[in-house]
DNA sequence: ATTTTAAGTCTGTTTACAAGACCTATTTAA
DNA sequence: TTAAATAGGTCTTGTAAACAGACTTAAAAT
């Protein structure tokens, strides 16, 4: 049987991983963000091979994640851009980067850091606001469903296959 | 010839998504978080096959975010728990959280939300604190190597394979 | 008019993921 | 105290995905 997908999943986290969680893929996101947008570019940049490639770039599109412009100096060229909602992948984007940085690459490595553009000083943490302006560290964050006011797990989410069970 | 790891890569991101980026493995990484510890009762929640989960297991447990323990209590099971490598990748999966509910989702459905556990109020956005203390919105994060004080593209990156220009 | 380049498609091979049968050591039930 | 069930795997076989590299087409450069 073929590879399972997990667009079915209730779970939010199943679900973009369904979108962006395939081989490669966040990759091309990255090197979108980072300027590159031709294809013999990003083939060039990352190693990925011409049939690869054209499969992501098309998955990326289908989700809505990139678009394809024809450039207007070239006509044999495209230009694949970030829609915003390829922009708003830059806290997952940020997130990994900051994970590695702690846990993956070596101390010796010449490391690519996050720094706050406005002050100039590097990132230390990431952290989140809530609707009220409260700044709090992501470890008191707690998932639920429904408001913080009436908190609960839906039937939905008791029955869902595959079950789904710790949030709240 | 075989499917190609980032481990070479210079970029953090690929690196990180070297270790965490294959199909099922940040599930699995979900389900620890979650207070899923056994083998069957991942399989079961998942709906993922017992080889492919056997592999997963053991490679988280190589790159040191997983732990087998064995169970005190019955000595057929086994109890897989995140170290704390694995439980720093919450903000990973709190963006990709996040990003689902702003772009993945449909309206309709009874969706996940982070909360301040401290407040009790849904979270709004995620954001940074830099070394003085200062919060930024992501969007103001640049990537650079080195200090702010001198940074630079280092000369291992320019050359590097795959090419890793932007950052800087 | 010829060559080069951008952006693919196509072919054949290897690897990864799928279901389900099978295996071994415990634990529970008869 | 033997039999059945369970936990956590391995093994086999079929299908899908990723790989390198040859080929294609249209536009651009020479």
């Amino acid at each position: 049987m073929s590879k399972k997908r997990f667009s079915h999943h209730e779970c939010p986290v199943a679900r973009s991983l369904d979108q962006i969680g395939d081989w490669w893929t966040l990759l091309v996101v990255r090197e979108a963000m980072y300027g590159v947008h031709q294809f013999n570019e990003m083939r060039a940049s990352l190693g990925i091979s011409r049939a690869v490639l054209t499969t992501r770039l098309a998955e990326l599109i289908e989700n809505g994640i990139l678009q394809r412009l024809s450039d207007p100096t070239d006509g044999r060229a495209a230009q694949y851009h970030l829609t915003q909602k390829g922009l708003d992948l830059w806290p997952v984007i940020v997130s990994l980067l900051n994970w590695s940085n702690q846990h993956v690459l070596s101390d010796s490595e010449d490391v690519v850091k996050p720094f706050n553009s406005a002050s100039g000083q590097p990132i230390k943490a990431l952290c989140a606001r809530d609707t009220a302006g409260n700044i709090t560290p992501l470890d008191q964050i707690v998932l639920r469903t429904g408001t913080s006011a009436s908190p609960r797990l839906s039937a939905r989410i008791e029955k869902a296959f595959p079950p789904y069970r710790r949030p709240l």
